[in-house]
DNA sequence: TTCTGATATGTTATAAGATAACATTGCGTT
DNA sequence: AACGCAATGTTATCTTATAACATATCAGAA
């Protein structure tokens, strides 16, 4: 995540595999629920259920959710999720978009405690440490949770400290 | 920890070593916070500040604290995480004992589904492997969350099903 | 011993995150 | 048009967590 990029290139492609992977699948990316995806890409970090909230009220009131209620959001965050379009982050209480939503993969998350930037990482060899692991203790997994809070590459720099 | 173990004694063992590990560094494991820690030891399951609070407000009402307040717990959690005598489950909003407060480590959880038992691992392998995917990241890490959900040995081992 | 400053705890209020339960809407099918 | 289902709206409440200020307690200095 470089400090400067087109980021509504991010947003833009997002959208896109969204919209393929739920024609693929059948599931049905409403308005609401692609609003909401939006949302939630607006920045490479985490974002409360609140903020999106707040941000659906700032809709133009034209729009039909023009006073929506929390339920409203958790429900398409929880469709989100379920398609793998987003994750959350369990130490932040935040949810954020998931850069390849087709593939299968367990999140494993970098948190910049500087600037607040999320990168996600898929990384083999350390979904195989844990998995060894599990299994040395018996252990049969289901979902890992990976978050890795520290200082990341450009806030850690010298080129702009 | 199997089905059946003399739990008594791992408080006892726990809360002996808080004895010890505060002792050795001027930490003050006032008679509140050494309360909620034996609260959060009450079991391998994870426990919630409310819970702690429920227990507390349960406590003879000669004692201290007659009516605690959630700060009252969360402070006394607070100080237990700092002097590393317990973890705090991000996936849940919970907190479990540690089990060997002196070593210094990341902690690794194990969670089970069907009995919500909590393994702790310290799993040198998995941390080299996490050390080194941030590397390549370029990120310098600090604190690390990793709890994998899944079932445990005892529920999915085919001698009490 | 008494004072004092720091640390710990009490108290009140509220913020932030999440869900339960039920009502309504909208859309495709028959 | 009538039905059935999935999505969304609505109201209320629950759980988790913290801010801000008051009081108490303890260790060490005077």
């Amino acid at each position: 995540m470089a400090r400067k990029h087109d980021h509504g290139h991010c947003i833009a492609d997002a959208l896109d595999a969204a919209d393929r992977l739920c024609a693929r699948s059948g599931a049905r990316l409403t308005p609401l629920r692609r609003r909401v995806l939006e949302l939630v890409w607006q920045s490479h970090q985490p974002v409360g259920a609140y903020q999106v909230l707040a941000a659906l009220t700032q809709d133009a009131p034209g729009t039909k959710a023009r006073n929506p209620a929390p339920p409203t959001v958790y429900r398409a965050l929880e469709f989100l999720l379920a398609q793998g379009l987003i994750h959350r982050l369990e130490s932040r209480n935040a949810y954020i978009g998931c850069p390849h939503p087709d593939r299968d993969h367990a999140g494993q998350f970098l948190i910049c405690r500087e600037c607040g930037t999320v990168t996600e990482l898929v990384d083999a060899a350390i979904g195989d440490a844990v998995r060894r692991g599990a299994e040395v203790a018996g252990f049969r997994p289901n979902r890992l949770t990976l978050e890795l809070e520290g200082t990341c590459r450009h806030c850690a720099g010298g080129s702009h400290p």
